[in-house]
RNA sequence: GUGGGCGUCGCCUAGUGGUCUAAGGCGCCAGGUUGUGGCCCUGGAGAUCGAGGGUUCGAAUCCCUCCGUCCACCCCA
């Protein structure tokens, strides 16, 4: 029978075997995140569709093409989360946290949709753990969320990463940039792919992170913007860089490092791993000073960053990284006879109880069977029951590993299992 | 949205116009006598060869379309 069904493109199972990485790297954060004082905030998986063509920006390609938006039976314009800062500032202002102490530190671990075309790395449904802290510019909560970052990979065990930085100026010093951006192409415009022409009108920033051969030689000509940032900007970018410096997190200064969300402000960063390869972004965020005040709140700075949890791991992976294993099941009890039956069901349970992961056998299958079966599992012992078993109120308990059993009282297994720790 | 590679049992693979009513390995199920696993042996289930159309006396093998998948562009996590 061929497949009827399978996943919708782009999607992925995440099966029993992948399972023990994303724990790995869900309690990682999750532990990190307390010790930093974050505190979990998850929001519904779709929205009204406007607000992230508010804060991500109209003209962006998330927003453009990649949304998945909806009408929802009652005509409400929905869509599913293709970000996650935006639902998390709606919800700090839904939520009246403005009256918290400031900043309100918060993280999510969601799923996240893009109709993108998928590749390697790529999916149209993704998993982002990210944390947002809100209502403080000061330049040492842009360094404790970079920190916090730097943390999660180190204590994931990745190696080899880089951490590029920039700053891309706020309202006050943008326009005079892009003013000069586009001065310096002006008369350059026939020397630069198709691509930028355009960028060259909509989006000038965007010109400096093009990958086109023949952009090169003028993009490493450009004028950085972190050389013409405004008195504060620059304060503020030198203030992160010394706090940076203090933690001891090494820091590439890249001034083509630009963002695809319209609502950055200040600063940006972006995690990559040495590996080659086109997706190479497995974590990144900035400074979004502007956002809260878009979204109808009282201006309000934030800065917050988003990590791609199956990104990450695909390169724990490739660095066969160990991750912590799944629980084992200790016990298989196996029956001989019919009237064995209930005895082993009812002995799963009990040592269940006891704190023991057990199975018990089922079907019709003969003593050779389960004990295939038993070891197939990988369990640590076989607790047979039987005719014999059934008339003492016993077990015969069977370590695998050396084939050592003996007969005990059916209430002993749940000890004398926990005597050895495996 | 653009370009390229690929698509044979759950997984990996053989087969490139007739010998294919498709072969092997892994995995799964059963058995190797009397209450017991791992190795070994035997057997079994499981594929209309991604889908649809076409060429041909004849197609898994050639052509077209679609779908899926992978890779790159783009974008981003």
């Amino acid at each position: 029978m061929p497949l009827q069904y399978r996943a919708p493109r782009g999607t992925l199972d995440v099966l029993p075997q992948d399972q023990p990485y994303r724990d790995f790297v869900q309690d990682t954060a999750s532990r990190l995140c307390a010790a930093f004082g974050y505190k979990r905030l998850e929001t519904p998986v779709f929205e009204e569709a406007s607000l992230f063509s508010r804060s991500v920006g109209e003209a962006t390609d998330i927003v453009q093409r990649e949304m998945y938006v909806f009408q929802d039976r009652g005509g409400q314009e929905l869509a599913l989360r293709p970000e996650g800062t935006a639902p998390i500032c709606r919800a700090y202002l839904q939520n009246g946290m403005h009256v918290l102490p400031q900043p309100v530190r918060l993280w999510y671990w969601s799923p996240i949709f893009r109709y993108d075309r998928p590749q390697a790395g790529r999916y149209r449904q993704h998993t982002q753990f990210g944390i947002e802290a809100i209502g403080e510019a000061d330049a040492a909560v842009d360094a404790e969320v970079i920190e916090l970052l730097w943390r999660l990979f180190e204590e994931l065990g990745l190696t080899g990463l880089t951490l590029h930085l920039n700053s891309i100026g706020d309202a006050n010093c943008r326009p005079a940039y892009l003013q000069l951006l586009r001065d310096y192409y002006r008369d350059k415009l026939k020397l630069v792919c198709n691509d930028c022409q355009g960028r060259y009108e909509y989006n000038p920033l965007r010109l400096l992170d093009c990958k086109q051969e023949r952009c090169q030689p003028l993009i490493a000509e450009a004028p950085p913007f972190t050389d013409y940032l405004c008195d504060d900007c620059s304060e503020h970018f030198q203030r992160l860089r010394s706090y940076l410096d203090e933690v001891g997190i090494p820091c590439a200064l890249n001034p083509r490092l630009v963002r695809g969300l319209d609502y950055y402000s200040r600063t940006v960063f972006e995690v990559q791993p040495s590996e080659e390869g086109a997706q190479s972004s497995i974590g990144s965020g900035g400074r979004y000073d502007g956002l809260i005040e878009q979204l109808g709140g009282r201006p309000t700075p934030g800065i917050g960053f988003g990590c791609g949890v199956e990104r990450v791991i695909i390169n724990l992976k490739r660095q066969g990284q160990p991750v912590p294993a799944a629980q084992q099941i200790q016990v298989f009890v196996a029956f001989q006879t019919a009237a064995a039956r209930s005895q082993a069901f009812r002995l799963a349970s009990d040592l269940r109880r006891q704190g023991v992961a057990t199975l018990a056998a089922g079907g019709k299958r003969s003593l050779k069977a389960q004990m295939r079966q038993a070891d197939a599992l990988g369990v640590a012992y076989a607790a047979i029951i039987g005719q014999r078993e059934l008339q003492g109120g016993t077990v015969t308990l069977r370590r695998l590993a050396d084939g050592f059993q003996e007969t005990v009282p059916m209430t002993d297994v749940a000890a004398r299992v926990q005597e050895e720790p495996k």
